[in-house]
DNA sequence: CTGATGATTAGAATAGATCTAAAAATGATT
DNA sequence: AATCATTTTTAGATCTATTCTAATCATCAG
């Protein structure tokens, strides 16, 4: 039973690095794996210990390397909070996200609150900082 | 003349550093004066140069504590491109970039436009490649 | 099997930013 | 002017997230 859930979580994750255009090779599973195992906010550094933790070895390096070609895959979202601190979202969908700069949670933004930032939709106990929106736009081909 | 307009200039800084809680020491004017000398987005590398090129000397890492204590200070804001690029904006009012993953510029969104980020407002000849907004809240004080 | 290509790895290197501890400036008090 | 406390600046060391390097390993077409 649990056998087969994994079987079809191992065929979901090489299907979904497949159509994303990513060679789905053993870390790249192991890695994605983790990563979707539930949508979550997680850095570098907490995926390779949470890699480590499932039993399975994947060098750091390969975390970086695999999480920039998911990023760059659109599979993930890199997410800069500051020069310190860059989260993977593995949540695809379309949203946005609250940084506590008091507690360093990360928490999503529905999309549909978007619009009523100025609102009381804050998280509970929270005051506005500061709302940053960079618009990342590249050159369009020739 | 000169003379004049530039002791209108240091007079307008230590008044701005003042009204924002700053002490105008002389390391933290030179560095305003090179900053508010225009508006623009900088780094604290740029901003040392250019420290450097007006003849004057501020050690680096002053111009790093500065920097921050200017951003805490809200006299300035603090731009998080990626984990290698943070920008300083001298530009206080509202408004938000667009940045070029291609050139690596950051350009100014005037407020207004805002609303119609999907529109054709984007930077000629470039096309969105991620809008990524992120709101800081801190804890409401008890 | 053989060679080519691509992926992974450990550890070194890089770079932005921060920290440290000492020196310098400032300012208040005598 | 001398003393002391406080703040600021500084050079250089240190930290840390990330990237690079060069070697090894895996995969697969022929």
């Amino acid at each position: 039973m649990e056998d087969q859930h994994q079987i079809q979580q191992n065929r979901n994750i090489t299907e979904m690095l497949y159509s994303h255009g990513v060679n789905p090779t053993k870390q790249r599973r192991i890695i994605a794996d983790v990563l979707f195992a539930r949508n979550q906010h997680v850095t570098a550094d907490q995926l390779f210990d949470a890699v480590q933790q499932s039993g399975c070895r994947v060098s750091k390096a390969t975390v970086y390397n695999t999480l920039g070609l998911f990023a760059r895959k659109k599979l993930i979202r890199e997410i800069f909070i500051d020069a310190t601190r860059t989260f993977y979202d593995s949540n695809n969908s379309h949203h946005h996200h609250f940084y506590n700069v008091d507690t360093g949670d990360l928490i999503d933004i529905k999309e549909h609150l978007a619009p009523h930032f100025l609102g009381p939709n804050l998280p509970d106990g929270t005051a506005m900082e500061i709302l940053d929106l960079v618009i990342r736009v590249k050159n369009k081909s020739p």
